[in-house]
DNA sequence: GAAATTCTCCGCAAAATTTCCGGAATCATG
DNA sequence: CATGATTCCGGAAATTTTGCGGAGAATTTC
């Protein structure tokens, strides 16, 4: 019996049985495993590989394939995670214009609670994060607070997302 | 002139010139960019283009190449940025190893402030939340406190590192 | 339940890419 | 300016990707 005759498809829209998720499992893993190891792992051929990856990119469910680059060896020592308040709602829009074309803004979350905005930042020194702080807070006019934690290290930090059911999932979801 | 003659190689440790930068740019939009369109885009030839890659890779500025997962396609539709305290220094390890093999949780960051740990976790509900808040909280026996944001949008989610100098940097640094 | 449609899978072959090599050119050093 | 290290290059071999046509299974339709 095949791996796919164990399992079964749900019926929502990303539709992924289990031979999908291990390939995505793998290519979380290692984007450039080629199709002929991927194949070996999940029992089909080359093509076929190829046909799955394939429409799991035109469903979006890959999204794309990402060198990802080591901070420490490009000297982006510091990490921060910045909060920005305002209360003037017309604060928005040119804030997240700033947003957008800041490289060193590597995450802008709509947050709940206190604030408006989580930003996470990396830059190369202390002195960095003054000057982009004074860029920001003082670059956007409305932006009336900023709170920011620093990062003394991280203990995960991982793009792969789960695959599967978590052994805490409440079973009546 | 070559674009490697237009710079000039810094004596730090990573020792990137400016096509190892530019190839660094590429690869981090496109991981399976080929070896072909990178020598077009910096001016090398194939197996030069190989030659640096591959240096890259070995002095761990490129960790590695990953393929990038849709939360949404996942249904993985909620994110929560969620605070960690306690007192009991002893809670830490045990916290930790518990961090470490759970895929729901995507960050995890020792930070400065009035909290030990900040988690980056995405699960599919509330409920899914709510289970996984007791597993951790009712987990880990010593964490007292949990402080749980949830991001209602993200205006910006990149794994790309800022490799350019930044417009705002203290030009005396 | 038979026919038709759709889907998945397969092998194969062409195209593209990666990888490795020796040697030329360039750069750094003494 | 000699020498050694590094970078670059073209080209050939190995690997990988890609795109077929068709077989088989599952699903739908009548």
């Amino acid at each position: 019996m095949s791996i796919a005759a164990s399992g079964h498809r749900n019926h929502w829209m990303s539709d992924l049985d289990d031979i999908d998720r291990k390939l995505l499992a793998l290519l979380q893993e290692n984007g450039r495993t080629s199709y002929a190891e991927l194949g070996k792992a999940v029992g089909l051929a080359v093509s076929s590989v190829n046909d799955r990856v394939r429409k799991l990119q035109d469903r979006g469910v890959i999204e794309g394939v990402y060198a990802a680059l080591s901070a420490e060896a490009l000297r982006l020592d510091l990490l921060a995670i910045i909060f920005v308040g305002w209360t003037d709602p017309a604060t928005e829009a040119p804030f997240l214009a700033r947003v957008a074309d800041e490289p060193s803004i590597l995450e802008c979350h709509h947050v709940t609670g206190a604030w408006n905005y989580l930003l996470k930042v990396r830059t190369h020194t202390t002195r960095d994060l003054e000057a982009f702080l004074a860029a920001i807070v003082k670059g956007v006019p409305g932006v009336q607070r900023t709170e920011t934690l620093i990062v003394l290290s991280s203990a995960k930090e991982t793009f792969h997302l789960p695959l599967e059911l978590p052994a805490w999932r409440n079973p009546r979801a």
